[in-house]
DNA sequence: CGTAGATGTGAGCACTGCTCTTGTTTCCAG
DNA sequence: CTGGAAACAAGAGCAGTGCTCACATCTACG
């Protein structure tokens, strides 16, 4: 009989509320995030909006900090999960067209939220240096996608040649160290391959950035531009057919 | 006689005292922004180390943001002249070294100057929106010396032939617009050209962005990964000789 | 059933941008 | 040379922020 109350520890009461309140406060600080921005992110004012004490909402958050850190690590995860979405739905065999997908669904993520891209990218936010062990690790999930279509092109036998000037000798000197990482085994890529791919991935974040931030001021067609921008991305290390 | 009054309005003491606090908070402003960021950036801070009453600022600088707007013309016209410079220092025939010397410039200008870099590049301050007539035109300054280049290599007959897939009407139906502007006046860049370079640049600022920034974590060799990147960006839009 | 620990409450500190009032200094025209 | 207008300095004050602390309350578990 002993059996059915230790058989579901399913979380005292007190625990389920505390796990209640904690995605509420997540709930509305995400929401805050996306009208208003990271800097006017206030405790204070989340606290307001649930209707409760100011000093109540360090019960359950750290602090500000800390609350910034899950909403990073919250929107890493979002991104990344909407870029191998969007990857994933082409078929395989087609090599610009999964890097296109990959492109177009950075770019409409990064659109439909401007703040939390700006939170992943963009400058960071004063006073608060984001803590590498729990963001870096949600970082590279979107970077997984873009090392597994560029093993694909490889051994595809589709990789561009790299530009007169990137001697591999440069390459290998400035990426090689970073071969040996974990992230990185099991595939065949080479030091150039990979500053071929960094660089593509370069471009589209900063034609992104570019778009999002208004870095060029009004575009007249933005949509149009990014393509362009696209095409000369996936140019870097794929080759035409 | 009155001649000798009237040829020296050489501003009062009292419109000489004026601009002297002024450039006297400008200054201290500077320095608040290279040691704490623009987000710390305080008013009150800067009054208190001018030794003068908080309020007492608000006669000489209209408001936060309107300090801010200085900061970012000034920041703008600092890496302005830097990358001219930069650039002039090559001889004009050698066209892939002026575009390493763009690069370059911009690169360590931005990492001797990490927060007026993120002003002009990174997220947009909070509940700040820049005068569109103060400051893109002093961020335009920057893209004259690319475009020089951009023309000379077209001029040169080295530009490089364009991406497969990127087709002349998807350019020209994206940026032909542009090319109106006075901006082009006098060159004979075409819409593909002007892609072109875009992507070039475009690459060169997600580089130094994600450099700064430390988008991909801690790197052994960041030196050496934007030497890669800047081939890879010199090849978008330059041929080999 | 009692109590330890989790939770709610409000006051308070130090800071921010910005406004307003009050008093002083400076400049210039008559 | 002098009176008045404009510029200036100073301080109080408002509303907001992050965060701490002492205190009261409640509840879940041994």
């Amino acid at each position: 009989m002993t059996t059915e109350e230790t058989a579901r520890p399913v979380l005292g009461k007190r625990a389920r509320q505390r796990q209640a309140i904690e995605s509420e406060i997540l709930r509305v600080a995400r929401e805050h995030l996306a009208t208003e921005g990271a800097a006017a992110l206030s405790l204070r004012a989340i606290a307001r909006d649930l209707g409760m004490v100011s000093s109540g909402i360090y019960r359950y958050v750290e602090s500000r900090d800390e609350l910034l850190t899950r909403l990073i690590v919250d929107a890493y995860t979002s991104l990344a999960e909407t870029v191998h979405d969007a990857h994933d739905q082409v078929e395989p065999a087609d090599l610009t067209g999964r890097w296109d997908a990959i492109g177009n669904g950075l770019r409409s993520w990064a659109i439909a939220h401007p703040h939390d891209f700006a939170l992943l990218y963009g400058s960071p936010v004063p006073d608060y240096t984001a803590p590498a062990d729990r963001t870096t690790q949600a970082g590279t999930a979107v970077l997984v996608v873009l090392l597994r279509l560029l093993d694909d092109v490889d051994r595809a036998g589709r990789l561009a040649s790299p530009p007169a000037g990137l001697e591999e000798s440069l390459a290998t000197a400035a990426l090689g160290p970073m071969l040996s990482d974990d992230f990185f085994a099991g595939t065949g890529i080479d030091a150039t391959a990979l500053a071929q791919g960094l660089a593509a991935w370069t471009l589209l974040l900063g034609a992104v950035t570019s778009e999002v931030f208004e870095q060029l001021g009004p575009l007249p067609d933005a949509e149009g531009l990014f393509a362009c921008l696209l095409v000369s991305a996936s140019g870097l290390f794929i080759d035409a057919d």
